[in-house]
DNA sequence: GTGAAAGCGCTAACAC
DNA sequence: GTGTTAGCGCTTTCAC
């Protein structure tokens, strides 16, 4: 279909080798100014583009990075792979993004083709699925740089960028608590992924502090993250049917917030009128919201520039890396009116 | 890095030439039953698969198709690419994102590159600030499938999938009206987009209907379609500062809808007290704002499996498609609270 | 039915 | 300073 312009049609009509116009087309030291120039302008004046996959074969990488995340129709994730471009962009590196919808099988065939494509790196949240990681172990083993965010591998050592989950959890918590409520319901994704054994925490660790004992009832997984709005509904029908009832229900993520109140909606119950929620989210709708959502945030773009850049340092790095790093972020708490439990809303 | 598995291992481990690996693994009908059988065998054992970066290299194709948008954090295309991927996943086919976050620039970078990654079609949505198609026509001409949707280019011969813009405008112009209302500001992008101009005649075609004088001061552009929120404030405080200031606004982007109502409510401007509003949105949570908004609903991830299904037939197709076809599909009103001019929310 | 060899676009070791 | 050649992994003539 295409006839692109090869270092091959330079050399014929220059009456040069193909070596020689490499040479000069990536500034050999060894070619004189003059045939430089001319190869240079020539090229230039029939917009010569190298071959980037002739690039690849030979050089087995690809300048390009691989993301692999649940959805991109998520406000986390769209603004941390916001933050993934900004960086790769700069640095002459393309980002390839791909989507498990949650799907552990989705996710290996995603990573592999990525890695036969020559990725030289992968950015990783794993999906909610997750629980076996030989696919990633294997080719981290091989030597791909990897580096997770958010949703992180324990048992694969290698540099990992997160939110403060621990803490983002204990301030909302703590947050209802201080609001004089002391019945609070927990709504979580799959008890294995790391931000919901962090976040699961630092919801428990609020309560201790203020001698609330945990109530295992109150404690609602959704093992698809939020993608099936069934499953929420369920969650938020069990915790609401309970004979004692929680005050207030404390979300630990992105697409379970959102579905909680979608959920709460349907069902009729009045937020924060009969119950207050918080909750984990990146909208930046919260305030639009009716009522407007207390939530915690996360520093999103920020967490993928992080990312990005210590994987391109992996990548780049002349020496095999074996000293590992977690950066771990702040999260902000925006208390706004649906965390006022038992108050009307009136605009 | 990798010393992935090659055909030539095969081939050495079970004594036979490249060639006959290959044509073996393919199915050539040249093979006989038993070296097939045997080189499949050993070929799954250790679990071969072909490098596709050579494949691409000598077939100049890659089976993955391109996808331009502006954004992926912008609900309408997030699920464009959620059912390009439904389509593309299925016929084998691995999908690319790039963003060009609404700059002509980037949209002329992202292009480029993937053609020169050889994929194998394109799937375009036009920045907001694209006007000149020379770096798409040119591709085209050369007989790179392009398949564009929402944002589509009139000068470009090619299939296209959109909503019905006229019609989804022209009905949300026409709810408000019958609503009581006769001063309707429109909110809108970049004048010379598809979708602006489409919904532009939408809405002049309702007032016309209905005998109400379309005033050029109630039109405001906002030339990055909602990506600047300034942009967006500094509209909107031109609408409901003009003497004769309009009862709603009609608003016809996905950003711009949800822009609109923080500035409104920044501003101190309630909804729909003080002014109405309905706007296109493919915002999961429209039902959850305060008010509930009023929407136009893009099939979006029917377009984006529809536009999926044309490329790849234009991919595959042995003869050079001649007859393109624009596929247009109907948009969906929701009414709700934030349309209902004078009245206060309460809940 | 199978093998040898060329070639996709490019780079680099090795001539000269 | 420049040309020749081999090779990245694969397919595909062309021989036999």
């Amino acid at each position: 279909m295409f006839e692109p312009i090869t270092i091959k049609d330079i050399a014929k009509a220059l009456g040069l080798s193909t070596s020689t116009v490499s040479r000069a087309l990536r500034g050999g030291y060894e070619i004189s100014a003059e045939t430089k120039k001319l190869v240079l302008e020539y090229a230039e004046k029939i917009n010569y583009h190298p071959n980037p996959i002739a690039l690849s074969l030979k050089e087995r990488r690809s300048h390009s990075i691989g993301v692999v995340v649940c959805e991109v129709a998520n406000n986390y994730f769209s603004q941390a792979i916001n933050g993934i471009e900004s960086i790769a962009y700069n640095r002459g590196y393309h980002v390839i993004i791909t989507q498990t919808h949650e799907s552990y099988d989705r996710e290996v065939v995603n990573v592999q083709h990525m890695a036969s494509r020559s990725v030289d790196g992968l950015l990783v949240s794993l999906s909610s699925e997750t629980q076996d990681l030989s696919h990633l172990k294997y080719l981290h083993d091989k030597g791909l740089p990897i580096v997770f965010f958010d949703r992180v591998a324990a048992e694969i050592e290698t540099h990992k960028v997160v939110a403060n989950n621990y803490k983002g959890a204990f301030d909302a918590t703590e947050h209802l608590i201080q609001s004089g409520i002391r019945k609070i319901g927990h709504l979580t994704s799959s008890w294995y992924l790391s931000i919901t054994i962090e976040r699961l925490e630092g919801y428990k660790a609020a309560l201790a502090k203020h001698n609330i004992p945990f109530n295992a009832d109150y404690l609602q997984h959704c093992d698809h993250g939020g993608m099936i709005q069934d499953e929420v509904e369920n969650a938020v029908k069990h915790l609401i049917n309970l004979p004692d009832k929680p005050e207030a229900i404390f979300v630990a993520g992105d697409r379970l917030s959102t579905g909680c109140l979608i959920a709460l909606k349907k069902l009729g119950v009045k937020v924060p009128l009969d119950i207050a929620i918080a909750g984990f989210t990146n909208s930046d709708f919260a305030e639009l919201f009716s009522p407007p959502l207390t939530t915690v945030r996360q520093p999103a773009f920020k967490i993928g520039q992080i990312a990005t850049e210590m994987l391109i340092q992996l990548i780049e790095s002349k020496y095999p890396v074996t000293e590992f790093e977690t950066k771990m972020l702040d999260t902000e708490l925006f208390i706004r009116e649906s965390s006022e439990f038992g108050v009307p809303i009136v605009q």
